[in-house]
RNA sequence: GCCCGCUUGGUGGAAUGGUAGACACAACAGACUUAAAAUCUGUCGAUCUUACGGUCAUGCCAGUUCGAGUCUGGCAGCGGGCACCA
């Protein structure tokens, strides 16, 4: 064969359709050993970003990979295409969030189809088709009527200007984003998940999921946030009409009660509200606090505010010592009782606090360390170990034994208890918008909330609807909203609120075991594809989409529909795509195919030489305009070059940096990988037409030849087993190195033809384009290169004669000494007394005081 | 503010506690070419030295160890998440 140019453009598309057309990667049923590979599935934006160019080829890789071991390898894809965007594009535009959506889906489909992402798309899923949000609606009435959905107020953003709940992301620097108007805080009636009645399992079962990374694992544990604490109470002094006498107070540091120097309650505690109706100032301070948007975020980095009432609190182990009650704006009622006592001396917030409102500051735990808590200004809470000091009956025992008897006292005394709690909140699922799953509940004014009788489903979300008036077009809509009451027939109304688009993630990958199934999803296919095998998916996504669907199963378990609690055996979290910045002297963003690298190596505008500055690398975004457009890659230099550039520099986990000199590095190669392709097999003929003799024994280089294929083989398996795909590239390319010179010198044509074989093979996860197309002419028919049987090393092949040994003295490197394998720690301390640099030690006079040695690897002389 | 990460040449990165910088990118030099591109070959952490070779170097400061990029503690910088973006 001659070596024409390599026509990706030709070559890539031919595959593409070769695939499509077989129906390669659709997987009819579950074989016997099953794999299933799932990655994130996108919001469709209509636009592919260099995000999904990485996940996609990530997800796609190993798929291909382990295809080579005779798995039934599931590898579906579809659309989370339920969310905020549609409806702003719709506000914006006027477009219909359906058609907006599903063209998006159409855009970005062809984009994938390009990549050469080997997918099963019999099985693609659209979340806001009905066909899904139908099973989705089954699933919300089995958890209505399992319990495990209920009712409450809740507090959202609210912006007055549009009459809409707002996102935390919507509100920027407390105001609207599109009307700039403050944001409130608005009290609403809405849908919860009971999440928290499985803070144990979800945190237990953490110890059950070996292969996720350990930092997901850790920023889940904390999430939870299981902790050991007390109730406590403190009696007020003059309770108010019609409350109850004592305070709630929930701490976690209970041993630290005798430092204890002012007691805080939310700004919507009970209390709080109750007060305020009668003071003024007090209701113009929890507005005041209300104004903030929900976020924690925000809270905690608002400056620390109260408000003293004139409320006292008894201390529980001293009825005259007498505690002020303020109203804090950092106290949160949703977690624990919404009421804190502060122990200033021990808690940094409650330190600024103290020292804020001038409140006494009482050291209660001794650092072991000596310091003794003083009171400069710059001193910090001491939060660490120690003993407890001035505080009666604990005094002398440490925080741990104090915390036991504390409870313990407080229990005798009734004053209090221990208690667990979590920082784990009940998942809000409400949503005051169009686009997304209808709540198939009915709201009577007789009969109270009824569930949609299943007979009823689907609920589907009406098309046409208006978004001139603000808020809710679903409340706009009488002829949807207006329905009869299934229980009494008399006049009531839809729930106008949606799903939290969080409920669709949360078990697609369930679905796609039987995509079209009338009900959520079939049991047995299920039972034989469950759970994913290796889930691919950005590091943002660790706690909230990952423990919605751990939730999710286990909810799912508990109606029936399936007896396993844990959907991800294994995960691969990848970072992002990172550019640097560019601004013009104005400060204004620029495109990097607006700018140019002039001759001093500074950068410049393209159109007027003006200098740019060049910030620092960050993740791809579009208000920075750091964004490269994947699909202008691909028109240059293929899916195969960009495959490889996602994969060949940075591992999975750390964030990538796109460099354009980069992805030419990967093209190159990929040529030289064609011309390496040829010219083997133009080896191969010409040798064979020279019809050598053959030989019995094999040559020096040709068992050196050997070794490195079998270690080559070694290597980049592992390297795939441990998603290093950066090493598997790297290890390939070292291959490519030496083959070259071995096609030109080796007269052997069928270890040729082995070495071009296993590197094709090898590469073939990653490109499987070119590696098609050099096989297919190699073996001169078409196959698809991932289902032939992966390789294997041959261990006869894999131990080298020589090993080379260094030798250090005091653990410096004095040299290095080439041994046969294995050599005794005799033979290498008599050769290593012999290096020069060694024997000018000795001769200087030291003496050998120790040896260190490890088998092919050092011997450490320790002299003094 | 709280929680979780990351930090190694000019750049991306490699390295079961055991020869730091594999494999690339960029740069430089050379070959081929009328020339350029492409391709091929070589050099390529800093520093001292004519050389042999030495010294210093994995964000900073301590510690453990015969030996630390790797383990422990502290600090700094950067990134992600913080419950209504997905």
């Amino acid at each position: 064969m001659n070596a024409p140019l390599y026509s990706f453009k030709e070559v890539e598309l031919k595959w593409q359709n070769f695939w499509a057309h077989h129906k390669s990667y659709e997987v009819k049923e579950p074989g016997d050993s099953c794999y299933y590979v799932l990655e994130q599935f996108p919001y469709p934006s209509g636009r592919l970003h260099m995000g999904h160019v990485r996940v996609y080829t990530l997800g796609d890789t190993i798929a291909r990979f382990q295809r080579g071991f005779g798995k039934t390898v599931l590898h579906p894809m579809g659309w989370d295409s339920f969310g905020l965007p549609a409806e702003n594009a719709a506000i914006q535009h006027g477009v219909s969030p359906s058609k907006w959506t599903l063209e998006n889906i159409q855009a970005m489909k062809k984009h994938f189809m390009s990549l050469g992402l080997s997918y099963d798309w019999s099985r693609e899923i659209i979340t806001s088709d009905v066909s899904y949000y139908e099973q989705e609606q089954k699933i919300f009435l089995d958890f209505y009527k399992k319990g495990l959905i209920y009712r409450k107020e809740s507090w959202v953003n609210w912006d007055p200007e549009e009459k809409t709940v707002l996102a935390n992301e919507q509100v920027i620097n407390g105001r609207g984003w599109r009307s700039g108007v403050p944001v409130e805080r608005r009290l609403l009636s809405q849908w919860f998940l009971k999440i928290t009645k499985f803070s144990d399992a979800l945190l237990e079962n953490l110890k059950d999921l070996p292969d996720w990374p350990e930092n997901v694992r850790t920023m889940q544990e904390k999430w939870i946030g299981r902790s050991q604490g007390a109730r406590i109470f403190f009696s007020l002094k003059d309770p108010l009409d019609g409350m109850n006498r004592n305070l709630e107070v929930f701490s976690t540091r209970p041993e630290t009660l005798f430092g204890a120097s002012f007691l805080c309650i939310a700004p919507n505690h009970p209390i709080a509200l109750k007060l305020a109706e009668k003071d003024e100032d007090l209701a113009a301070f929890i507005q005041e606090c209300l104004r903030q948007d929900t976020s924690e975020a925000t809270l905690q980095k608002a400056e620390k505010k109260g408000f003293k009432t004139a409320l006292l609190g008894e201390h529980p182990f001293d009825k005259n010592w007498t505690l002020p009650i303020f109203i804090a704006n950092f106290v949160v009622m949703d977690y624990g009782t919404g009421a804190v006592f502060g122990c200033p001396a021990h808690d940094d917030r409650d330190l600024d606090f103290a020292r804020l409102y001038d409140l006494p500051i009482l050291p209660v735990i001794e650092d072991p360390n000596g310091g003794v808590f003083c009171k400069d200004q710059d001193d910090e809470a001491y939060v660490g170990p120690g003993v407890l000091i001035h505080s009666e009956f604990l005094n002398g025992l440490d925080i741990n034994e104090a915390q036991r008897v504390v409870i313990m006292r407080l229990e005798e005394i009734k004053k209090g208890y221990g208690e667990i709690t979590y920082r784990l909140r009940d998942w809000g699922v409400s949503r005051q918008r169009y686009w997304g799953c209808p709540i198939p509940m009915i709201h009577c004014p007789v009969c109270g909330v009824v569930p949609v009788p299943q007979e009823a489903l689907p609920v589907v979300l009406p098309e046409n609807v208006s978004f001139d008036i603000p808020g809710n077009p679903l409340d706009h809509d009488a002829s949807w909203k207006d329905v009869l009451c299934p229980q009494c027939d008399g006049k009531a109304e839809r729930e106008t609120d949606t799903l939290d688009t969080f409920f669709e993630s949360s078990w697609y990958f369930l679905r796609f075991c039987s995509p079209r199934a009338s009900i959520p999803f079939n049991r047995n296919d299920v039972q034989a594809f469950m759970p994913v095998d290796i889930y691919v998916g950005g590091v943002e996504h660790a706690v909230l989409h990952l423990l919605y669907s751990r939730f999710f199963t286990m909810a799912l378990k508990e109606c029936g529909y399936l007896d396993f609690e844990e959907p991800f055996k294994s995960l691969l979290t990848q970072g992002f795509v990172c550019h640097e910045t560019y601004q013009d002297e104005k400060g204004a963003w620029l495109y990097p195919e607006e700018v140019k690298k002039s001759k001093d190596g500074t950068y410049v505008t393209l159109r007027d030489d003006l200098l740019v500055r060049v910030g620092r690398s960050e993740k791809m975004s579009k208000s920075h305009k750091n964004v490269v457009d994947p699909s202008v890659i691909l028109k240059e230099y293929g899916a195969d070059t960009a495959r490889l550039f996602m994969l060949s520099d940075t591992p999975p986990e750390r964030n990538l940096d796109w460099s354009e000199s980069g992805i030419e590095g990967c093209w190159r190669y990929i040529n030289r990988l064609w011309r390496l392709g040829s010219r083997a097999l133009e080896r191969i003929e010409i040798i064979s037409r020279l019809n050598l003799k053959s030989e019995t024994s094999l040559k020096t280089e040709e068992e050196a030849f050997l070794r490195l294929l079998n270690t080559t083989v070694q290597f980049v398996t592992k390297a795939y087993e441990l998603y290093h795909f950066n090493t598997a590239v790297a290890q390939c390319r070292t291959f490519s190195n030496d083959f070259a010179r071995f096609i030109e010198e080796s007269q052997n044509a069928p270890l040729i033809r082995e070495g071009l074989q296993t590197l094709l093979r090898l590469l073939s996860p990653i490109i499987p384009h070119l590696t098609s197309e050099i096989w297919s002419i190699m073996e001169g028919q078409d196959q698809v290169v991932d289902f032939l049987p992966w390789p294997k090393a041959d261990p006869k092949y894999l131990e080298a004669p020589t090993i080379s040994l260094s030798v250090q003295i005091n653990g410096k490197l004095r040299g290095v000494l080439t041994l046969p394998n294995n050599a005794s720690e005799e033979t290498v301390k008599c050769e290593a007394l012999k290096l020069p640099n060694v024997k000018q030690e000795f001769d200087k006079g030291a003496t050998l005081k120790r040896v260190v040695f490890v088998q092919n690897r050092i011997m450490n002389l320790v002299v003094v």
